[in-house]
DNA sequence: TTTTAACACGAAAACGTTTTCGTTGCTCTC
DNA sequence: GAGAGCAACGAAAACGTTTTCGTGTTAAAA
């Protein structure tokens, strides 16, 4: 059985040495008010008995934290998961902790997850809003939250309605670019498989889809969209999101590429593909939205545009940050939105 | 441009009131020392300001956070990600919220991030060692953490040297029970495709296929059982498997069966056996261990051994959850091991 | 009228820090 | 030998709570 020897305090050190807590505080800050034999006397008893300043203490006299809270509407997914390893790298980098909310997609989640952290337990919010918020269009907390001081770095799913720092993917050059390369590659008849546009991102894919047939003469088919309500939730509706696929394929034979603003949806196309006797990329070419792990070890391996989520994680929290630590109140008060370019990864799903 | 309203406080809501600090707590918590007027006005007020207990406050006031820490070695994973959400999700319920730190997977980063949480940011810890720390065996950091008090709960990667609550996967007849299948489907050559033995898991998945054998009378064979050195990433090393899989088939032409100790050894597994012209499963059958996004979404979708991984995280959040809030000293001494059966998830990998 | 009891509230300590501002003794200077 | 100056330390406030223990006022009981 271990000896329990609960966490030792500045005030048990002074009692013990004779002197009073400030002395020992300073002593051990090496402080010059403090003689050298009474500094060493502390410092050797606060070594001896593994002394930590407590956390909760300072960070109620310095009211910050040190802390920065991330809310994502879910954390099983490759993209998030990604986004949470750059900002933890860099928080832990620069002295933050980090601490998270799931949403679960859901509005009240996230208004909850935002209260019970607002509180005092960090010192500025990372986040991306959750399907249903932007559905509402409600965004109060958002507004309250950093009329409190408490500043705000979204990331992805933003909007133009909440003023605060931002950082995004290209989602319209990424997918025109996507579909460029298809175009270039001879597809004549390109399909989108998309999501509703309510998801700012899904919408913005959409369009880029469309300026790239644009660009080069080609007419947008409507019978070659097809949007799929991804309200619910597709990991357990796979069936029927590969049947909608499927009607597509066979309802519009010509289709010779598919651009997919997802992993999941690429990946069902290509499933479907095969199952009708269709060759990849000889017969047709694919390609997906988000590097994920799916692309990378698909068979085929999957053509796709990468979204540097990483990267994205990293630079929200240098934002974050940046705003906490600075001085002067005007950097505090101008508001940047940060543009990561995509990156289109080539595979064996095109030429 | 918003109006800053910084939060309001208990004093400054006595202040305006003209009443005392106490009184005003007292209010708030309708206590019956109070007036009913005195109450009416308090609350009114507290309401209209928005008023919400500051949480560091509390912490410092109560010696505790309801905050529990989460160490893992790598977020970006579909097992850890999975135990990160049953936590988030009973931690929540519970009225805690979950700070997370990552070891990737290095022994520095885990003694680092561990005494960052230990300074009164946290309660108590949930975590999953680093293989760094499982190699080199130097379990100090986990002694002297619980040492002063701080509960730890671990899970998947455990060790019989460190006296703590535990919640694992039944790792061993996991395996077994898939290598029987196999066996049951007729399977006469097995392979086997696992880590180095340092890996704790591997090598009771390892124990778990020579069992099966045994108990089928079939004699392991050792050029059967291929050794990765996951030490190097092999997410960037996939050509490296990739070739020693392919020699594995090659100099064993027999081999109609694989057990893989992971997904990606399973995929690779299925990967180079198509190169090589064989038809899965009538070939050659193939399953996994992790029921990930890789599993169910491979052509043909893979057979695996699913960890129920979600369900290991809310175990061990209610496990820590409930030795905080245990009132007498007994419960706290007591350690338990929770063994989560796994489950055999049947898919076109296998007849 | 005096004692008691109930009522409504405030003062202060405590949680563990840091920091400002004294307050002691000294030694040095003239 | 008196004042100045310095070295070394301590008291106390502050961060925002909760809670214990007074304390004063008023109404009821003796």
């Amino acid at each position: 059985m271990l000896i329990m020897k609960r966490k030792i305090t500045l005030k048990q050190i002074a009692r013990e040495l004779d002197v009073s807590i400030s002395t020992v505080s300073k002593a051990l800050r090496n402080s010059v008010e403090i003689s050298d034999d009474t500094k060493q006397k502390v410092q050797a008893f606060a070594k001896l008995y593994n002394y930590r300043p407590n956390n909760i203490a300072l960070s109620l006299k310095n009211r910050r934290t040190n802390t920065i809270g991330i809310i994502i509407p879910e954390i099983v997914h490759h993209f998030f998961s990604k986004v949470i390893r750059g900002v933890e790298l860099v928080a832990n980098k620069r002295g933050y902790n980090v601490i998270v909310g799931l949403s679960n997609e859901s509005f009240a989640k996230e208004v909850i997850n935002m209260e019970m952290l607002a509180n005092g337990s960090i010192d500025g919010f990372i986040l991306s809003m959750s399907k249903e918020t932007l559905q509402q269009q409600d965004y109060h907390h958002f507004n309250e939250t950093m009329s409190q001081g408490m500043p705000i770095v979204m990331f992805d799913r933003v909007v133009s309605d909440v003023n605060c720092d931002k950082v995004i993917v290209d989602d319209f050059n990424g997918a025109k670019n996507a579909v460029k390369k298809l175009i270039n590659n001879k597809c004549k008849s390109i399909a989108l498989i998309t999501t509703k546009d309510y998801v700012s991102v899904g919408k913005l894919r959409t369009q880029g889809y469309l300026e790239a047939l644009e660009e080069s003469k080609m007419i947008p088919q409507s019978e070659l969209i097809l949007k799929i309500d991804d309200s619910l939730d597709y990991e357990v509706h796979l069936e029927k999101l590969e049947a909608e696929i499927e009607q597509l394929f066979k309802s519009n034979e010509k289709i010779d590429g598919v651009f997919a603003v997802n992993e999941l949806y690429a990946l069902s196309a290509m499933k479907v593909a095969r199952k009708l006797g269709l060759d990849i990329p000889n017969d047709i070419q694919v390609i997906g939205f988000t590097d994920g792990v799916l692309s990378k070890h698909a068979t085929p391996s999957l053509t796709t545009v990468s979204q540097h989520a990483q990267q994205m994680g990293e630079k929200a929290a240098d934002l974050l940050i940046n705003k906490l630590e600075s001085e002067n109140d005007e950097e505090e008060e101008r508001f940047q939105t940060l543009v990561i370019p995509t990156e289109l990864i080539e595979r064996e799903s095109t030429k």
